[in-house]
DNA sequence: ATTCTGACGTGGG
DNA sequence: CCCCACGCCAGAA
């Protein structure tokens, strides 16, 4: 894209954001390195802070490479990023993901 | 323009 | 196992 391709590091993250399906999670490092932006983890989670305003970004569906909820502190609830989480069949237990290994959707496997 | 911070990741002690 | 420091880049004060 001659100069198209200029779009926000944000929307891009909120592309991939997007299409993580129902149930299934991702880490911020899986999301900057399918972004050809690996060493820019941070982005992706400072991108997901703008995100928040957005309904598109299921922004709960991302955590650390750990699994581990840590953005949840920057939800509306304290606890609302996990339940959204359980309501969707993601186990969740002290912030951290259960299996986080098998519900791991990793953009660059999955695309 | 400069400085700091941040929802990360990796590595070292 | 826990704690600390560095790199990375973009945005806000």
């Amino acid at each position: 894209m001659a100069t198209s391709d200029n779009e926000n590091f944000f929307e891009r993250v909120y592309v991939v954001v997007r299409q993580i399906p129902y149930g299934r999670v991702t880490s911020y490092g899986a999301i900057a390195k399918y972004l050809g932006a690996a060493r820019s983890a941070r982005m992706v989670g400072w991108a997901m802070n703008a995100a928040h305003n957005l309904d598109d970004v299921p922004a709960h569906r991302v955590v650390n490479r750990l699994g581990v909820l840590t953005g949840k502190h920057h939800f509306d609830g304290t606890n609302l990023m996990q339940q959204l989480l359980e309501s969707e069949g993601v186990e969740v237990v002290d912030n951290q993901i259960v299996k986080f290994k098998e519900l791991l959707w990793d953009p660059m496997k999955e695309l």
